[in-house]
DNA sequence: GGGTTATTTTGACAGTGTCAAGATTATTGA
DNA sequence: TCAATAATCTTGACACTGTCAAAATAACCC
């Protein structure tokens, strides 16, 4: 129970992640200094370091509460089967999933976390197991209907970059624009059905 | 000619830009210092600010000359027509601008500029030549090969994004290494072909 | 040569991440 | 119950960042 007046904050921690959030969700990544989120949670500048090694351990558990989400948008979307609609929704979900939380998107995959600091072991771990069960469904989807000579898991890893570079496009605002993103995502997503089988559909 | 104990430096414009290339190369964009970059020319902090507005400027023209590289090599690859071999090639060709030069594509890509820092015109004016080049160019192949209701700027835009996006993937490190690179990048141009026409190649 | 302009410098300011040492409270063990 | 230990929080400090203002120096032009 965090009273205000205490030394003690009560539950820092949380707080700060909640705070963390939003201040992402607001400024951007570089928007978001140990020093600002302290202030609004009203403790002093050093206070967060007694719970998060660094800056770079917090924005690894931002960003590995962020893919528990993805993982689980991912499963739900994937058990709905491999047709074409069923590729669709998913292709649909995940670019809202990134669009509707762009800062929260690019902390994910970004540069910051997976080049500048290095990635928490959590953070891989989870962000390695959303791939791996799109990559499992899509396998079981695939049964099958592959040519020869194709690997499921190239097929999942190739799918994977393009509605991803869809992503970052649109996020950035380069070559693809927000009113394109319907178009283009129904092009993507005739381009990994094609791929797919070249068997009928 | 630039001496070296003189109060002009000569050229410091050119070895700004220039040194500002070999610190990106070294650093990455974090690693990329105003303060750095004057000492390395040999001049004092607030040289620089005479040569350029401010740091976004500076990236900005780096980001410019690394655009028209890379809009050379698209009209060059693009030239070879559009089998098979030459998509492949080009995507091969892609893969090996961006992966030779992390850095810098990230720079070119990356949302330090389009997202934090505002772009210059001159920027966003190169950074569009490129893929209206790649657009045209696309466009001219897919003469009559197209599926109805295909738009060819749908599918350059697509498949922009599959190439692009396994380069992000590629250069953090995420969900395919190295190793993967020509297999998952034949796996993408099969994506791409398998689209562009539903008759046969 | 004198005046204008371009270039460079020093000084300063606010902001950042993070370490060290001390202050305060909570918890635990006897 | 109460002292010892651990957890939590604070103040102070340091080096680093981008950038502004004002002054110094050199080049250029008529």
């Amino acid at each position: 129970m965090p009273r205000s007046d205490r030394y003690h904050h009560g539950d820092l921690h949380a707080t700060l992640l909640q705070e963390a959030n939003q201040l992402l969700n607001e400024q951007g990544v570089e928007g978001l200094s140990l020093r600002k989120l302290a202030e609004r949670a009203g403790v002093s500048r050093t206070a967060p370091y007694h719970h998060f090694r660094d800056k770079n351990a917090l924005l690894c558990a931002l960003a590995t509460r962020a893919f528990s989400q993805l993982d689980e948008m991912i499963n739900r979307q994937l058990r709905k089967g491999g047709s074409k609609e069923a590729i669709q929704d998913f292709v649909r979900e995940y670019l809202r999933f990134a669009t509707e939380n762009p800062e929260q998107y690019e902390l994910m995959f970004g540069r910051t976390l997976w080049k500048g600091g290095e990635p928490t072991d959590e953070l891989k771990s989870v962000a390695y197991r959303s791939f791996r069960h799109y990559a499992e469904q899509l396998g079981g989807m695939l049964q099958g209907r592959l040519p020869a000579n194709t690997d499921a898991l190239r097929v999942a890893q190739a799918s994977w970059a393009t509605v991803h570079g869809l992503c970052r496009l649109l996020i950035d605002g380069i070559y693809v624009n927000r009113e394109d993103m319907e178009a283009v995502s129904e092009q993507s997503v005739a381009l990994i059905m094609a791929a797919l089988s070249h068997s009928e559909d």
